[in-house]
DNA sequence: CATGCCCCCTGCACGC
DNA sequence: TGCGTGCAGGGGGCAT
């Protein structure tokens, strides 16, 4: 499911819950997510305090006393909803998924003070990891990972440089998260129509004009920024499963120009071309071969 | 190293 | 109604 703004959205939900906030025990009620959870995981969280709730890239951590940080990440189907805490004296949370009650519901944390933490992750693509806080650079997960692209190292001599060789597709580029980290499928085809390139474009020719980034380069690093800075805003996109921690939904893919959107006329002002869909890596691509070059 | 393909898993929409 | 098929916000692992 969740790609960046989603993730960020969870967490931002989380925080006023979880930072400061006691486990007071933890269920492992599955523990066959994508990796098993580690050794020991419920005794390893029983009784830790929540330092921090961060992100990088599309895993979110919560780093505890005792130094170790919960990394989670939730997949394509994953979400986590709070039960039973009060957010400013109002009571948060009801939202139940679909199925069964419990059904897919994996792992629990039990907070001091009575709330619930729920990970629901139907395809159990999602996983949890703990890790040494001093580890978590060097963490095989995290290591290889390219900037965040809403961090100040994003910009358009750095993607001119990463793109420089690449002869892939600028689609796959951009779902490398060597290069850049946090896009998945909605957000590239969205950046790359806001920029009007093709994701058929071979990505060195994003890289470098005369010795500089060249304008289209500029153009993406823009339309990447802006897109997942308003999705962020609208809380994220609710296809299927995410929500937000509250159950609440999100509202971005009201706001799509052409993620599926196969068909409909091409939004761009003065544009008379239609979304279209293609096949790349095996994913949905989908976007307009007319204003998009 | 870079690239492309397969696979993990469940649920749902679709056509017959 | 009951199939069977294809598709879904990800990404690790492997062969080439």
């Amino acid at each position: 499911m969740p790609e960046l703004p989603e993730v960020e959205t969870v967490r931002r939900g989380l925080l006023p819950v979880l930072q400061g906030a006691v486990i007071e025990s933890a269920e492992a009620r599955r523990p066959d997510l994508r990796w098993p959870l580690p050794d020991s995981f419920a005794e390893r969280l029983t009784g830790r305090r929540v330092e921090a709730v961060g992100r990088r890239a599309k895993y979110l951590l919560a780093d505890l006393d005792g130094g170790e940080v919960l990394i989670v990440h939730l997949g394509m189907s994953g979400s986590i909803r709070i039960e039973g805490a009060k957010v400013k004296g109002r009571p948060a949370g009801f939202y139940h998924p679909r199925g069964a009650p419990g059904a897919h519901d994996h792992v629990v944390f039990h907070l001091a003070g009575g709330a619930t933490i729920t990970f629901n992750d139907p395809r159990r693509f999602g996983a949890m990891l703990l890790v040494p806080y001093d580890q978590l650079d060097s963490h095989p997960l995290l290591r290889s990972l390219g900037p965040e692209p809403l961090g100040n190292t994003f910009h358009a001599d750095y993607l001119a440089q990463a793109l420089a060789g690449r002869r892939t597709n600028l689609k796959a580029a951009l779902l490398d998260q060597k290069i850049v980290a946090g896009l998945g499928n909605i957000y590239v085809c969205e950046a790359l129509h806001r920029a009007h390139l093709s994701p058929r474009r071979i990505a060195s020719t994003l890289a470098t004009t005369a010795g500089g980034p060249n304008s289209r380069t500029e153009k993406l690093v823009t339309a990447i920024r802006d897109v997942l800075r308003e999705a962020i805003l609208a809380g994220g996109s609710s296809l299927r499963d995410h929500r937000q921690v509250n159950g609440e939904l999100g509202y971005f893919q009201h706001n799509f120009k052409v993620y599926d959107r196969e068909g409909e006329p091409c939004p761009t002002r003065h544009c008379k071309g239609h979304v279209q869909r293609i096949v790349q890596s095996g994913r949905s691509t989908f976007f307009c071969a007319t204003c998009q070059r």
